[in-house]
DNA sequence: CTTTGAATTAACCAACTGGTTAATTCATGA
DNA sequence: TCATGAATTAACCAGTTGGTTAATTCAAAG
């Protein structure tokens, strides 16, 4: 049993970036994506006219999601300290929920990082300038070169990275997955005071 | 013109490692990897009798190498501050030799995480309670459960992430090929100040 | 020179995969 | 009720891909 026209899109669309998502573009099977919405290859043509048309869908959607976080810190008002809990909190939340969609972006931009293009031409969001000046504003030392990208960086990579890689440390911590999960909420406070500290 | 019998499988294992990495498992072209070695598709299968025990080879190699550096921090009786120094300057500088190689292993071993299962049964060199009776020892806050994991997760996301995203960290931070690289060079440093402050 | 086993090649094949087509059903507004 | 366009299906197709086979060349040992 199909839902509504217009909403079928949507269906689709969530269930093929699960597929993609773990499997990435050349692992992809259009009949898997077809098989999974409970309709035909043909009706899958029929709404998206090829593969590479629905996963470019799939992949801007998720890179948004992705960098809607980063946006957020790097161009919006609020206090600095304010802005970092909300990202450290937002990202590990958000990722914890798709835990494969790191693993996905980081694999198909290295293949076509090109891909990126499409995010950064129209928003002008992404951009460091106000969040070093704020970063320079608390402290002087930021206002040396690199110092605020090492700071973003060290931000983003200890968000990131445990829950993409989730495989690896989860055996390697002898934690099963809820322990990990556990650990990754853990994690919250922890980046957070971590990062703080460095102001 | 081949090169000797003997190492032409070395040969092989090297130029399908390239290709694997960049394109990950279903995007690689047996084909590709033949054309690379100057050899065709039925030597190919001549030396490896599948994609899929090629790809093993390559896989474990890689895991290898990637968690080379961890045992040595792990199970090492250097001084702490040493193995920290050296883990930090030794994948930072072996990541930038192969920037696709983080992201494949991600990718992989989020499809099929018991691919890790092989290099854990043989060596008993990945556990942490070496490494965690010398954080201990050092600062008795470390004794606290998950303590010495959000150390030893911070220091890995510290080193590895920036390399794996750099299709996305390179671009937003407005840095070319050449100069982001700097910035991970720079960075090898940064981290280890970052790492041993926490001591 | 000949034997023998490894190295190499060209041709081939079956399965898979993205995509198409033409015909059919369904829903709805006139 | 009928006309119209969207939704759906089954069958099909051409290109790709991993893998095989049988025949051939090559190199070294006897």
């Amino acid at each position: 049993m199909k839902s509504l026209d217009a909403s079928t899109r949507d269906t689709i669309l969530t269930l093929a970036s699960a597929v993609f998502y773990q499997k990435g573009f050349s692992g992809a099977r259009m009949q898997e994506i077809a098989d999974l919405a409970g309709i035909n290859k043909a009706m899958l043509h029929y709404y998206f006219k090829s593969k590479e048309q629905l996963f470019d869908m799939v992949f801007q959607q998720a890179l948004g999601q992705f960098l809607g976080g980063i946006a957020q810190v790097l161009s919006g008002t609020a206090p600095l300290q304010t802005k970092i809990e909300q990202y450290v909190a937002y990202t590990t939340t958000a990722l914890m929920e798709t835990p494969a969609l790191a693993a996905f972006i980081m694999h198909e931009l290295q293949q076509h990082p090109e891909r990126l293009s499409a995010q950064f031409s129209d928003r002008r969001i992404i951009d460091l300038t106000n969040f070093r000046q704020q970063l320079a504003a608390t402290k002087p030392q930021y206002q040396e070169p690199n110092a605020a990208e090492h700071f973003f960086a060290n931000m983003v990579s200890l968000c990131v990275y445990p829950v993409l890689a989730q495989p690896l440390l989860s055996p390697l911590m002898h934690k099963n997955e809820a322990k990990y999960r556990a650990f990754l909420r853990e994690r919250t406070s922890h980046i957070t005071q971590l990062l703080l500290r460095q102001l």
